[in-house]
DNA sequence: ATGGCTGCAAGATGCAGA
């Protein structure tokens, strides 16, 4: 079972990238993250023909997550991350598809620091941590995928010493994270890759993908139950470089067993 | 330190992204 985290930038923007991507690796869930669609603007019969079932959370400009499944129906639990009646963003989106329990995640950017985006930002990961220690007790499978606008270690930034005031990268962020890492979630793609560099998004400025000045921040975080399926996992980077590329690129892992 | 690029909602430019 191939579970993958895309941030599109655009689900519209970027429907033929999308389309071609499906159709040349298959994966079997497909999590999206920055659709900048509303929720009546998403392309579904596209995503239907090229053979996913799939639910979404839209929003006008801005966010806007979903999950694609193949051959299947995603069982959406929720489309909100609990804790803040008042957060109106469209950043979480859960279901289960084949036993499995996705919560496909957009963490909130955080820039400028500090301020109250940054605030925002903090308060979201700490929602995110409560909601995470419940997911992590179920003895089935749960993969938390997502943009996690965080970048957990020095290794995964081009250039560590640029970075240390962006909200990505502060202590404070990297703090949060860590809290919720300590829970016992397994980063999938550094656990089995953990001495390679490995970037998933390059900026648009400065030729970053050509420069490879790139940063890791969108991750599978895995409990126990799934990670003891975890066979592979890596980027589909050269979906950067394409044409009218999303400044992303497709992160996936592969759990075995019985799917 | 700044600006470089891209998409959206606009119908010019400002916001947001990271």
């Amino acid at each position: 079972m191939r579970i993958v985290t895309y941030n599109v930038n655009s689900i519209n923007a970027r429907l033929p990238n999308l389309l071609r991507w499906l159709q040349e690796t298959t994966p079997d869930v497909v999590c999206l993250q920055e659709l900048k669609a509303p929720q009546e603007k998403f392309p579904e019969a596209a995503i239907r023909e090229a053979g996913y079932g799939v639910i979404w959370h839209g929003q006008k400009s801005y966010n806007g997550v979903g999950i694609l499944a193949r051959n299947a129906e995603p069982t959406e639990i929720r489309r909100v991350l609990p804790g803040d009646p008042e957060d109106a963003h469209s950043r979480y989106i859960e279901a289960t598809v084949n036993g499995v329990l996705i919560g496909c995640l957009y963490l909130p950017n955080g820039n400028p620091a500090p301020g109250p985006k940054f605030d925002y930002k903090l308060r979201w990961l700490e929602r995110l941590r409560i909601h995470a220690a419940e997911l992590f007790a179920r003895e089935t499978p749960v993969v938390l995928t997502g943009d996690y606008n965080v970048i957990p270690t020095e290794r995964d930034v081009y250039k560590p010493e640029r970075w240390v005031d962006d909200a990505l990268f502060r202590v404070e962020t990297r703090e949060a994270f860590g809290r919720i890492m300590s829970q016992g979630w397994v980063d999938a793609v550094r656990t089995l890759h953990p001495d390679a560099q490995i970037f998933t998004f390059w900026d648009y400025f400065r030729n970053a993908y050509q420069r490879d000045a790139g940063l890791r921040i969108d991750h599978h975080l895995l409990n126990p139950a799934a990670a003891r399926l975890l066979e592979r996992a890596g980027v589909d980077r050269e979906v950067r470089g394409w044409d009218k590329a999303s400044d992303h690129a497709p992160v996936w892992i592969e759990l075995g067993g019985s799917n």
